[in-house]
DNA sequence: GCGTGTCAATACGCCAGCGTATGGAAAAGA
DNA sequence: TCTTTTCCATACGCTGGCGTATTGACACGC
């Protein structure tokens, strides 16, 4: 247990700074001298924790990937109502910039393609959670899907809306964030004549197939 | 008017290859030489139409600036009942990949640091668009602001949900996209009750303040 | 005290991309 | 024709980041 003044990165350091340059700078950003410089050091410690840079970018990646699922979802999923959890979904969009910075770098990265996998499974690991809760409210599975995917969007979009566009969206202190919460509430759970009468209403009407080049 | 066997690239040209490049290899990607290869030219081409490597960056945000807000909007535009307004845009979320793409990676970026100008003016101005029709329907300014947001959340966030999970995500030539369109319809058109009653609800419940590390 | 293991610094070669300088080919004017 | 302009190729130096090799400073077991 060497623990002097030294202080002694470990493989987690590491990988935490890496996550921290995700959200600072990208995937791109990941880079093994900028880190180094940013916790003080040379590469000479980092080639001593990892083989390579596509290494650190797994354990940041698996750190992320652990964070996101178990430790958010169990808190969220202590709160048994599922309208609760609904709720508390929203107003969790106001929580960590740092969080949804990192989620938007790694969603909108390319380049090392395993990057996809992991943001594979975290989404469906939340749209399925987001599914449940709608289905303990007895509502089918295709209506639960249906409300899922719109408030998974809502989620996903307001964060991106948060950061494209602060200042139209409300600040956490102020009243209007609180009425736009009630409002979203209203909006995003199914009334319980939803609920019984579950079945979508069957006129399908038709919609201009869109001939344009490049979508909205 | 030189337009011989020889091609002679433009600089439009260039930019043009240069959004394609953000959208496939993100804004970091968007290097002289790699473009100059996919031109098949070499950067002797690239450094007599433009400076350097920033100015081809602006010269692709000015052209993907007014292309999505003059010729999208205007094409949306010409719809005149705000509810059919809406329901293109809903629609339009499954048209072009390549451009969502291009939105994701500038959103995403953060290194040039004018790239947010260009992401804040084009998001600020589909927002306003949305506001704006929601207005036409009767609702209060508040009301439209909340509505627009919704809206333009849920639109966003179904770009992200089709590109990481693109499994989850309807197809537009199955019968699951139309009937997923028309729920959409329903919860994001305010009724006409709403329309009239233009006041939130009063009572203002209190919800759990997270202390939380990250959030969802 | 002395070797051994742990973590980090330094120095090196390599490659990709930026920007410059210069030259060249081909069309356009004169 | 011959000069000028337009567009691109080639060659060069520079920088930043990757990965390796080597050395060094502690801490600890013995």
């Amino acid at each position: 247990m060497t623990k002097s003044q030294k202080v002694m990165l470990t493989a987690n350091d590491w990988a935490e700074a890496a996550l921290d340059a995700i959200g600072r700078r990208g995937v791109e950003g990941v880079a093994v001298e900028p880190i180094a410089r940013d916790l003080g050091v040379t590469k000479g410690s980092f080639y001593w924790h990892f083989p390579n840079r596509e290494a650190l970018l797994v354990a940041a990646l698996q750190r992320w990937e652990a964070r996101e699922t178990d430790e958010v979802l169990d808190r969220v999923q202590q709160e048994t109502d599922p309208r609760a959890r609904v709720k508390r979904l929203i107003t969790e969009v106001n929580t960590s910039k740092k969080a949804s910075r990192i989620y938007s770098a790694l969603s909108s990265a390319t380049k090392p393609a395993f990057v996809r996998d992991y943001v594979e499974r975290v989404s469906k690991r939340r749209l399925d959670f987001i599914i449940d809760s709608y289905a303990a409210l007895g509502l089918s599975a295709e209506n639960a899907r249906r409300w899922a995917l719109m408030t998974f969007s809502v989620f996903l979009g307001s964060l991106q809306i948060r950061r494209d566009l602060p200042d139209e969206w409300p600040n956490a202190d102020e009243p209007a964030f609180a009425e736009y919460v009630r409002f979203l509430m209203v909006s995003l759970m199914p009334s319980e004549l939803d609920a019984a009468n579950n079945t979508p209403a069957p006129d399908v009407p038709e919609w201009p197939a869109r001939s344009g080049s490049q979508g909205f």
